[in-house]
RNA sequence: CGGGGCGUAGCGUAGCCCGGUUCAUCGCGCCUGCUUUGGGAGCAGGAGGUCGCAGGUUCGAAUCCUGCCGCCCCGACCA
């Protein structure tokens, strides 16, 4: 492709709206153009990624006996009314206003239509069926470019089977594809596991990629891979030892220390001799949780152990709960449940507050004077603190959600009477499973593990040109001709080369698009090497520079593609 | 949907507090000509703006007020 003819609208400064680096060098180098908040266009260069991407999946789906299918984004509303994911999904489902159809945010229901019906009999089991497409959802707040958007590509596959055996092979096939593609597309990513995932169900993974741009926070050990969302993410930490003798209650003046901090400094002692203490509303009803020193609520782990709905008290739900403002709450005298944290399992001689406003309490003893404690885990894990599986340190950071393979069970077929006979003649439910990759979302994700000050750095896999054709000078005619012969000889020997033959950009402003496009291999043909018959070679990942004869070209380009 | 920020030429910006002879600034990009050609060129000339939109205050509004729209960030939500 030539640049001089190509649309490939580079920037040189950094766009106001976008923050995270692969919104950035999308944008700058010219590969998506925002229409609207969260919808993108994706621009020649751009979308030749994406078919790159497209295509790996493709190959790795097939391999494991996918079919590939192309369904409508245009609903009938009717039928996700069958499942009840009209209401499930809410707002975040686009509607079409003059007409009964809604845009499809995802395909269990498409899918399952074409299945009923025509899947009569376990003979026709298994089947995976997939689609590479676009999905639409209404999100509250797109962000960080392509990685959540309110229109995005995505690649889905529902696995239909007889038996939940066959089923966990289904699973099994997609798991292994998934980690087939995204080691091809050369992404560093690991895998969050079913028994720790937030959404339940018999089975799932989620395929993560850290990231500051993520929207999930996960704890992560590199050394066993224990991955876990922190919503539910464990940890070894030390109890709080119970001392040999409990001192006696008593009540300290300590005004203005509100934090654990200022407590600790106040009196002198450390964090863990503090029970903190945060009060919750849960169904109406009050309860004090109480936590070991300067450790945070889980509120999904507390969700969990209560029940029902919960929330922080309000500032003036406080006062009249306890009689004393946060920063002077504690165990003692407080009516209502008391949950402690398991590390302050009957732990004694901790400091609290007194529920009365500039005092606090020392000399507590949960054992002796609280009464009908419980205890739950209910703290979130930090980074440093030790895997619960392996002991190693636990690293906590964002992440995106690269992918997700979910056994659906019968959800699906229950609803919208997806039934086959088995071997006794007896009707059941299909068995299905559901796996999806966001494809747009692995493009950035490349983007951002692959990126340095200049632009992207892209592996041959993904790049949209293996070759930045860079010459220096397209008024010097003995330049034009060496260049022109290259293109066409590589071309022609099949490889992908962008050649930027624009006559009136400076050699220095080429090399700059060059570096922030990124194709792996630059070319740069020059008057000066020329003469020796040599062009420069330049390998964008490593900068690494050196002469090639004109006549050794290709086959040196060769092999460090194949490299 | 809550909180915060922003909206001035294709991109990045100054001016806004304190309204008026700097009033629409500057850099990049764009067009024309000449020069230049190994790390985002030089000179000369030029085009490009409803200052997000709509009201209001005022003799006068990019600037002050109200409403709306759009975008970004934080949070809530997330099959």
């Amino acid at each position: 492709m030539r640049l001089s003819k190509s649309f490939v609208p580079t920037l040189k400064e950094v766009p106001n709206d976008a923050v995270v680096a692969s919104h950035v060098y999308m944008l700058r180098a010219g590969m998506i153009r925002m229409l609207s908040a969260g919808i993108y266009s994706f621009l020649p260069l751009g979308y030749r990624v994406i078919k790159k991407v497209s295509q790996i999946i493709r190959e790795e789906m097939d391999a494991i006996g996918g079919q590939e299918f192309h369904l409508p984004g245009l609903n009938p509303r009717e039928i996700w009314e069958e499942s009840n994911r009209v209401e499930a999904f809410g707002d975040t489902m686009f509607h079409v206003k003059n007409r009964d159809y809604i845009l499809a945010p995802t395909h269990e229901e498409i899918m399952t239509f074409h299945a009923r019906n025509v899947l009569k009999s376990y003979k026709d089991l298994p089947q995976i069926w997939y689609q590479i497409q676009t999905k639409f959802r209404n999100e509250a707040r797109p962000r960080s470019g392509v990685i959540r958007g309110r229109q995005f590509l995505m690649k889905d596959s529902y696995s239909f089977d007889a038996t939940w055996q066959e089923l966990d092979k289904s699973y099994k096939l997609h798991d292994e594809a998934y980690r087939k593609i995204f080691d091809r597309c050369d992404l560093k990513y690991f895998v969050v596991g079913a028994s720790s995932g937030a959404m339940g169900g018999t089975g799932s993974e989620e395929f993560m990629v850290k990231s500051d741009a993520g929207e999930d926070t996960v704890a992560h050990c590199d050394k066993c891979g224990y991955a876990a969302n922190v919503e539910v993410a464990q940890s070894k930490i030390q109890q709080k030892n119970r001392a040999e003798k409990s001192l006696d209650l008593k009540e300290i003046s300590t005004p203005n220390v509100k934090s654990i901090d200022e407590l600790c400094a106040f009196l002198k002692i450390d964090e863990t001799e503090c029970a903190k203490s945060r009060v919750y509303i849960n169904d109406d009803k009050p309860v004090l949780i109480l936590m070991c020193g300067n450790d945070e609520v889980n509120e999904t782990k507390l969700e969990k152990v209560l029940g029902g709905k919960i929330r922080p008290a309000h500032t003036d739900e406080l006062k009249e709960i306890t009689g004393a403002d946060a920063g002077s709450i504690g165990p003692i005298n407080f009516r209502g449940r008391i949950i402690a944290d398991n590390r302050l399992h009957d732990a004694n001689n901790l400091y609290s507050g007194a529920n009365k406003n500039d005092f606090h309490i020392g000399g507590i003893d949960l054992k002796r004077d609280v009464k009908n404690l419980e205890y739950a885990d209910l703290r979130i894990v930090r980074s440093g603190e030790s895997c619960p599986t392996c002991g190693g340190k636990l690293e906590v950071f964002s992440a995106i959600e690269l992918g997700h393979i979910f056994k659906l069970g019968t959800k699906y077929s229950d609803s919208m009477g997806a039934n086959f006979l088995d071997e006794s003649g007896k009707e059941n439910p299909i068995i299905m499973g559901s796996y999806g990759i966001g494809v747009e979302r692995v493009m950035a994700c490349y983007i951002e593990q692959h990126h340095d000050d200049n632009g992207i750095v892209w592996d041959k896999t993904l790049a949209p040109f293996q070759i930045s054709l860079i010459s220096l000078n397209m008024k010097k005619q003995e330049v034009i001709d060496a260049s022109e012969k290259i293109y066409s000889d590589l071309t022609a020997s099949g490889l992908e080369v962008l050649f930027d033959d624009r006559v009136d950009a400076q050699a220095g402003f080429k090399f700059k698009d060059a570096d922030l496009l990124g194709m792996p291999i630059q070319i740069i043909v020059g008057d000066k090497k020329l003469k020796e018959n040599k062009v420069e070679v330049k390998i964008r990942k490593t900068n690494e520079r050196f002469d090639s004869n004109l006549s050794e070209l290709s086959g040196k380009v060769t092999e460090i593609l194949n490299r």
